[in-house]
RNA sequence: GGGCGAUUAGCUCAGUUGGUUAGAGCGCCACCUUUACACGGUGGAUGUCGGGGGUUCGAAUCCCUCAUCGCCCACCA
C-alpha cells in the first residue's frame, strides 16, 4: 500500500495534518490526450490493481464482476455498467481496503455455440471422431451466415477446440478495451466459465446438490426449443406477441349434435385427450362425463371439469391436448389423462401413427401431417375441416401472447424428456421462503430492485430445469450403469470423485469400468447433457474466491473474499444471475453469495430506444473513448445513477473531458505559483509541505471548511452506492474553487500587491498557497474514481515518486476542518456572489474583467463585518472598498442597481454605489497576437 | 390484468424530512484574448414542474385519478 498522505505529525494539543508534497517540472502545456497509454502501462508495470490477501475478511472489498459474453462485441451499455462498479472499486481501495476485483469472461454456452458454428461453417456430429489436423472451411464469415447444409460436420471436441480459439481473439479484445476505459481490476485473476477451473467447481457444486437431494432427475413434459433441440428453463422465457388464428371446431356426441371448442393450434386435434370447461359453468355441467368424438380423427374424448378453464375464454370449454400448452400439462397431471404427443423435437408431426387414431379416415388424414411442420400441418387440418363441414366460420385472426426461447425464434413446444432440475424454491415452500428472506438481507441499489427479486421468486412455478441437450457447456459429472438388456439405470448414476474434476463423462471412464464396456450391456453410458450455461455463472462468487480448491492459498482466498461485498450487474438478470447465483449459495454455503448487488440501467440512443444490437442502434465504445478520452466517456457514465436509463449522450463526455483538461490546468497553475521561472513554469523539483495551520486567511479557511464538508458529503455518497451525488457535489464545488477562489487569491498566492498598493504578508501568502494546494491535491483524490488517467496525471507533478493517487488515501474531513477553524464556509459563497455582482457590472459595461473597479461603497452591518471584510480584501477587482459594510447587502444592491438601475431605498450611508463612472480605464488593446 | 420506474428549461439531468422568487450543465445570445486554461473566461435570457382533483398557511415534493414512455410478472383454449 502507498504512504499515507496525510502524516500526523504531532499528537499533542492540536493535531497536525500535513501534506507533503514532491513537485516536479511541469508541462508547459497540457492535455488529456495519450494518458491512457502513458498511465495504463505504469499501472501494469506497478501492479497497482493487485490483489494482495491481507488474510482478513475486514480488509478486503471483494467484487463478483460480471464475466461480459464473449460473442462478438461490446457496446456503450457495458461500458456504462463497468464504469460504475470502477468507481466504487477505486473508492474503496482509496479507503484502504484491498480491492479483490476480478474478470471473467463467459464464453460457456449457446451464443458462442451459434457463433462458431457461423464463423467457422461447422456444426457438431456426436458420431464423428476427434481431428487432430482438421482445419475449419471457412474463418471470419461474420455477418453472413453459412447455411446448415453447408455447415462441415465436425466432432464434439473439435468444435470446442474451434469455441476455444474464437473465444481467446474476443477476450483480448475485450481486455484491451476495458483496459483503455481504465478498469481497475487484476488482470492475474481472470477466469473463463467454460475454463477447467469453472468447470470443476460446477461439476463439484452439482455432485453436493446431488448428495443432498436438491438436483434430481424427472422424465416429464417441459418447454422445448425446437430450433436449438434443447430444453430451456423458466427463466430463459419471453413472451412475445404471435399472430394466430380462433378456429371454432365442432366435437360431436353420440346422437351427432355439436359441442363447439375454439382453437388456435388445429394441428393438435389428433393430440387431443379431453375437453375441459369450468366446474361452475352452468353451459357444461350437464355435460361432464360424457364422451365426445373428434372430427376428422374421430377419437372419442371425455368432457372433463377443472378449475384452471376459464369460463370467459374463447368458447368456455378448451380441447386439452398433450401438450399445446402449460395448461394441459396441469391438466393432464391433474385428471391423470393419456398422453398422445405428436410433435417431435424437431418440431415436425411424429412419423408414427398413432395408435389411439383406430379410425381409416383418421389414419388417411394423419398421413398427409406426418412429418409436416406445425404450420404445414395446419394448414392440412383446417383445409380438411374445412371440406368435412366440422369448423364454423372462418378463423378469425388474434394476436396472442406467446412463450418463446429467448434466443429462439419459434414458439416453445412441450415435449416429454428426461431432464435434470435444481431446486429452487418452485416447488420446496420453505427454500422459497429463505431465498426471499434472503431478498431482504441484501442490499439492493437501488432499492425497489428488490421487487423485481421477490416478484418471480414468488412467481415460480417449478424447480431449475439445468440439463440442455447441447454440446457447448459443462458436461454433467455423471455416467449410468447399463443393465443386461443395455437400458440405463438413470436412477443410480456413477458419480466421478471430485479430485478428478473437471470431467467429460463422454470421453472421460468411470472408476471400476473401462472404456470397452462404454455403451455395452453390463457397462456404462454417459449422461450426454450439458449444464445449462446458469449453472455455471450461478457459481461465480465461489468460482472467483477459490471455493473448494485445494491449497492454502486457496483456503486463504475463500476466507478472505467470501462472502463477497458486491454483485453489480444489468436489471435484465436479476431473474437469472442474481436469483440463481443466491439460490446456489442458499444451498452450497447457506448464505448470501454478497452483502449488496448494484443494477444498472440501459442505455437508451439519442431518440430513447433502448441500445441493442438486434436494433442496430449501437455505438461501439472504442469510438467516443478515442474522441473524448477514457475519463471523458466515464464522466459521463458516471453521471447517471444507478438503475435508472441513461442517454447516450456525447454533449455529457465533451464536459468530462472539460473537466478533466480544468484539473490539468488548474492544478498546474497552484504548483507553479511561487515556484516559476520569468515565463511561469515551474523548472525544477521542489518539495513542499501543506500544513493546515498554515491556512490562517478567513477565505482561505473558507474554502477549506467548504472542501471538508464536500469530502464529508461525496464520502457518505459513495459508501452508499451513489456515485452520481458523489460526482456532483465533487465537480460542483471544484468549479467553484477554479472559477472564484483561485480567482480571487491569484494575486495573494502571488504575493503581487493589490489595487491599492498593499503588498500581502508572507503569513497570507502562505495561506493562500497552502489552501491552493491543499485544494487541488484534494481534488485529485475526489475526482480519482471518475478520472482515473488526469488525476493520475496531476497527482505525478505533486507527488512524484509516492506512488499512484489511486492507492493514495481517501481524503478525509478532518484535515479541511482543521485548516478551516472556526470560519463559515458561507463566507467563500458571499465573496463569490459578490464577484459574480462585480463582475455582472462590468459584463454590462462590455469593458475587460480586468478593468479595476475604483470604489465600491457598502452598507454595513456589525455582526458580519470583520469576516466580510478580510473575504472581500482578495477581491482584486475591488481597488478600494469604502467604509464598513455588509456583504449580503451589498450583493443585494448590486443585484438591483442591475436590474432596474435604481439606487434602493435605504440609508445614504449604507448605499454602495457601483456605477460605470467608477470603473477605471479598461487596460491598453493589445494587438492580437497570430 | 398485477407490479416497478420515469415524466422538471430547446437538450441531458439535479431538486434532501413539504417552506422565500424551482436549479446546474449543454445549447443559445452578448461581451472579454486576462500572466492556469480559447480544449478558455464573464455575464444574460429561458419553465403551465405530464393533465386534473385533493390535503395544507404553504405542494415539483404528500394523497387520489388519468395520460404517456420503459421494464418485470401473469395472460397460449
Amino acid at each position: 500500500m502507498s504512504q499515507s498522505l496525510f502524516r500526523l505529525t504531532g499528537m499533542t494539543d492540536s493535531e497536525d495534518i500535513s501534506i507533503s508534497a514532491n513537485l516536479t517540472p511541469l508541462p508547459d502545456r497540457v492535455g488529456v490526450d495519450g494518458l491512457e497509454s502513458k498511465w495504463r502501462d505504469v499501472w501494469d508495470t506497478d501492479g497497482t490493481y493487485t490483489f494482495d490477501n491481507p488474510g482478513e475478511r475486514s480488509a478486503v472489498y471483494s467484487i463478483d464482476t460480471p464475466p461480459p459474453t464473449v460473442s462478438g462485441s461490446l457496446h456503450v451499455g457495458h461500458v456504462f455498467s463497468y464504469t460504475h462498479t470502477d468507481i466504487i472499486a477505486r473508492f474503496k481501495r482509496m479507503n484502504g481496503f484491498r480491492v479483490f476485483y476480478p474478470m471473467g469472461w463467459d464464453d460457456n454456452g449457446l451464443p458462442t455455440e451459434r457463433r462458431v458454428q457461423n464463423y467457422y461453417g461447422v456444426r457438431v456430429d456426436t458420431s464423428l471422431k476427434y481431428d487432430p489436423d482438421f482445419k475449419p472451411p471457412f474463418e471470419g464469415t461474420e455477418g453472413k451466415k453459412i447455411q446448415a447444409k453447408d455447415q462441415v460436420p465436425i466432432s464434439r471436441r473439435n468444435f470446442i477446440e474451434l469455441c476455444e480459439k474464437l473465444t481467446a481473439q474476443d477476450e483480448e479484445r475485450f481486455e484491451e478495451l476495458w483496459r483503455e476505459l481504465g478498469l481497475s481490476i487484476d488482470w492475474s485473476r481472470t477466469y473463463h466459465t467454460i475454463g477447467d477451473h469453472a468447470q470443476r467447481v460446477a461439476q463439484k457444486a452439482f455432485l453436493h446438490n446431488l448428495e443432498r437431494g436438491e438436483a434430481y432427475q424427472q422424465d416429464a413434459p417441459g418447454l422445448w426449443d425446437v430450433t436449438f433441440q434443447t430444453a430451456v428453463a423458466q427463466a430463459e422465457l419471453e413472451s412475445r406477441e404471435y399472430p394466430g388464428f380462433y378456429h371454432r371446431i365442432a366435437f360431436s356426441f353420440e346422437d351427432d349434435s355439436p359441442i363447439y371448442i375454439e382453437t388456435t393450434r388445429p394441428e393438435l386435434l389428433p393430440a387431443c385427450v379431453a375437453l375441459i370447461a369450468h366446474p361452475d359453468d352452468e353451459r357444461y355441467k350437464p355435460y361432464f362425463g360424457k364422451m365426445v368424438t373428434s372430427p376428422l380423427f374421430n377419437v372419442r374424448v371425455p368432457i372433463l371439469a377443472h378449475p384452471a378453464a376459464e369460463m370467459d375464454k374463447g368458447a368456455g370449454i378448451a380441447m386439452c391436448c398433450t401438450f399445446g400448452d402449460q395448461t394441459d400439462v396441469e391438466w393432464w397431471r391433474d385428471l391423470h389423462l393419456p398422453l398422445r404427443s405428436i410433435i417431435q423435437r424437431n418440431g415436425r408431426i411424429v412419423m408414427d401413427m398413432p395408435d389411439w387414431i383406430t379410425d381409416a379416415a383418421g389414419k388417411a388424414l394423419f398421413e398427409q401431417i406426418e412429418g409436416k411442420t406445425t404450420f404445414s400441418a395446419r394448414k392440412i387440418v383446417v383445409d380438411a375441416l374445412r371440406e368435412s363441414g366440422d369448423m364454423d366460420g372462418d378463423p378469425k385472426p388474434t394476436t396472442r401472447m406467446t412463450n418463446f426461447y429467448e434466443k429462439g425464434d419459434k414458439p416453445l413446444e412441450i415435449v416429454t424428456s428426461r431432464q435434470w432440475y435444481l431446486q429452487n424454491g418452485g416447488t420446496n415452500k420453505a427454500l422459497n421462503a429463505k431465498l426471499i428472506e434472503r431478498g431482504k438481507e441484501l442490499n439492493f441499489h437501488p432499492d425497489f430492485m428488490r421487487v423485481r427479486y421477490e416478484n418471480w421468486v414468488h412467481g415460480l412455478n417449478g424447480d431449475w430445469l439445468i440439463s440442455r441437450q447441447r454440446f457447448f457447456g459443462v458436461p454433467f459429472p455423471l455416467w449410468y450403469p447399463l443393465n443386461a438388456d443395455g437400458e440405463p439405470d438413470y436412477e443410480n448414476p456413477i458419480t466421478p470423485s471430485e479430485d478428478v474434476l473437471p470431467i467429460d463423462p463422454t470421453t472421460d471412464v468411470p472408476a471400476g469400468y473401462t472404456e470397452e464396456q462404454r455403451n455395452q450391456p453390463g457397462g456404462f453410458m454417459a449422461e450426454p447433457d450439458i449444464m445449462d450455461t446458469w449453472a455455471t455463472s450461478s457459481l461465480t462468487p465461489q468460482i472467483v474466491t477459490g471455493w473448494g480448491e485445494p491449497g492454502e492459498d486457496n483456503e486463504a482466498l475463500f476466507a478472505a473474499t467470501f462472502p463477497m461485498d458486491l454483485r453489480p450487474q444489468g436489471q435484465d438478470i436479476i431473474r437469472t444471475w442474481l436469483f440463481s447465483t443466491i439460490d446456489r449459495a442458499q444451498l452450497e454455503n447457506d448464505c448470501l453469495p454478497w452483502a449488496n448487488a448494484t443494477l444498472s440501467g440501459w442505455i437508451l440512443d439519442p431518440d430513447h430506444k433502448k441500445m441493442s444490437k438486434s436494433k442496430g442502434n449501437v455505438v461501439v465504445p472504442n469510438e467516443p473513448i478515442e474522441k473524448y478520452g477514457a475519463d471523458a466517456v466515464r464522466y459521463w457514465a458516471a453521471s447517471a445513477r444507478l438503475g435508472l436509463d441513461a442517454t447516450y449522450d456525447e454533449g455529457q463526455m465533451k464536459i468530462g473531458r472539460r473537466l478533466a483538461i480544468k484539473l490539468l490546468n488548474a492544478t498546474k497553475f497552484a504548483l507553479a505559483i511561487g515556484r516559476e521561472d520569468e515565463q511561469h513554469h515551474v523548472t525544477q523539483g521542489a518539495t513542499a509541505t501543506w500544513r493546515p495551520q498554515d491556512v490562517t486567511e478567513p477565505l482561505d479557511r473558507a474554502a477549506m471548511a467548504k472542501m471538508s464538508l464536500v469530502v464529508k458529503q461525496a464520502t457518505d455518497y459513495l459508501n452508499n452506492y451513489e456515485h452520481s451525488k458523489a460526482l456532483e457535489v465533487i465537480e460542483n464545488y471544484f468549479w467553484q474553487f477554479c472559477d472564484d477562489y483561485i480567482e480571487l487569491v491569484k494575486n495573494r498566492a502571488y504575493g503581487t500587491a493589490d489595487a491599492t498598493g498593499n503588498t500581502p504578508s508572507e503569513t497570507a501568502v502562505l495561506s493562500a498557497r497552502t489552501a491552493l494546494g491543499m485544494g487541488l491535491d484534494a481534488f485529485a483524490r475526489l475526482l480519482a474514481p471518475y478520472l482515473p488517467y488526469s488525476t493520475e496525471e496531476v497527482w505525478s507533478w505533486m507527488h512524484a515518486g509516492e506512488g499512484s493517487v489511486h492507492t493514495a488515501p481517501w481524503p478525509k474531513p478532518l484535515a479541511y476542518a482543521t485548516a478551516a477553524f472556526n470560519v463559515s464556509p458561507d463566507i467563500l459563497a458571499h465573496a463569490g456572489a459578490t464577484l459574480a455582482a462585480l463582475r455582472g457590472i462590468k459584463s454590462k459595461a462590455k469593458v475587460s474583467m480586468k478593468t479595476p473597479i475604483e470604489r465600491v461603497r457598502l452598507a454595513v452591518s456589525d455582526d458580519v463585518r470583520a469576516s466580510i471584510r478580510a473575504a472581500l480584501s482578495d477581491i482584486a477587482e475591488a481597488g478600494r472598498v469604502i467604509g464598513d459594510f455588509s456583504l449580503e447587502r451589498a450583493i443585494e444592491v448590486v443585484n438591483k442597481l442591475q436590474s432596474n438601475g435604481e439606487e434602493p431605498e435605504g440609508d445614504e450611508s449604507e448605499t454602495i454605489v457601483v456605477a460605470e463612472s467608477e470603473l477605471g480605464e479598461p487596460p491598453a488593446k493589445k494587438p492580437k497576437a497570430k
